[in-house]
DNA sequence: CGAAATAAATCGTTAGACACGATTGATTTA
DNA sequence: TAAATCAATCGTGTCTAACGATTTATTTCG
């Protein structure tokens, strides 16, 4: 029984559904399975009903739930007595592409700010061409890039998630009357694409 | 934080000795140590001063110290209120040479028993032809051999520890003269041997 | 009622965490 | 002053846990 096991309970009993636990947790849904499979091993006892692909709480759940409450109200008690951690404060100097900004950090910028509320963003969107130096110099903190590859030394790189491309056309367009469409299909036509680095 | 490393901080404040704990809780004392840095980095507090080789609680140690009881209890309480884990009863049927019987086993069987208190003990030394059949038929649950190698299957076999022999002789003893000491020298010697198997 | 969508469980693989033993360096004891 | 002791560190191996893909069962929707 550990406490990351807790939480992952809690948060599946709130939602009484592994995958939105999952995703709350940024994990993956058979990690979450696994998790809770471990403790019903450990206790030798049932803390949900799968009914058919419904997620019913038990008794003992019920019970194990307030305790996993106090647990985690105590780790956080914790932190915050004796984690000298003075919360962090300044600015964050982000490179994004639009895309990344629009679609991605609002939801990110919120839960950080939850947890940093002291913490001021700060956006830009410069060249490709700059950044190497830009990041080398501290003026950028972060960077978000959307890339085949990325060689820079001196920096931590780390690759986050790979995204299909996918062609969309008026229903008129004369490319769908095509079954496959390959890159040289394009040709001539005038294709609008995100900006990538 | 993990209740692990909670548990281990816990063991560390009671002795106020890294090593001493580490037996406590049969582990080797860098695991001790590396469990404690990783509580004192996440926190970001030292949660012991060590002057020397002297181990001492620092203020923030002592808090902790409150939380990592309580948080212990909580999960003897869930293991109690939780679990359906009836304590284990009945007899274990035990089969040890009697090095081991004497040495050994006291601790272990005292150790055991506070946690399982309707548990039994049934020690026997049969030989080691019968052992065999003594494991597979299930009248002996549990063997400890004293041996170079153990060919079983379908038993689950460990090797827990390695032991070196050493020749105890008086100081009257003709081999006490040689420097260095052969097994070819002890021909023709009268040595007593632990029963081995 | 049948097809599509959805959700949890399972499986095999991989990456990361953790424990260990050996060693080091510092300090205390003899 | 030498020996013993203890915590820290380092390199290594093992075990755990997370993941993605797939399977199985169920529910929803056409």
């Amino acid at each position: 029984m550990e406490i990351r096991q807790l939480r992952t309970f809690r948060v599946v009993a709130d939602n009484l559904n592994f995958t939105k636990a999952a995703d709350e947790l940024f994990m993956a849904q058979s990690s979450v399975s696994s998790q809770i499979k471990a403790l019903e091993e450990e206790l030798k006892t049932k803390l949900f009903d799968r009914i058919g692909r419904r997620v019913l709480i038990t008794e003992a759940g019920q019970k194990l739930y307030e305790y996993a409450r106090r647990m985690e109200d105590m780790t956080d008690e914790i932190r915050s007595e004796i984690s000298t951690g003075q919360d962090a404060q300044g600015t964050l100097t982000i490179r994004a592409p639009e895309t990344v900004a629009s679609v991605y950090m609002p939801e990110i910028v919120n839960r950080f700010h939850k947890d940093h509320p002291r913490v001021s963003f700060n956006f830009i969107n410069c060249s490709d061409q700059q950044l190497r130096e830009e990041l080398n110099s501290g003026r950028i903190d972060l960077a978000f890039l959307i890339t085949d590859s990325v060689h820079f030394k001196a920096v931590n790189v780390k690759m986050l998630k790979t995204q299909r491309l996918i062609l969309v056309a008026n229903q008129t367009h004369p490319l769908t009357r095509k079954k496959k469409i390959t890159l040289a299909d394009l040709n001539g036509h005038t294709v609008l694409l995100p900006k990538t680095d």
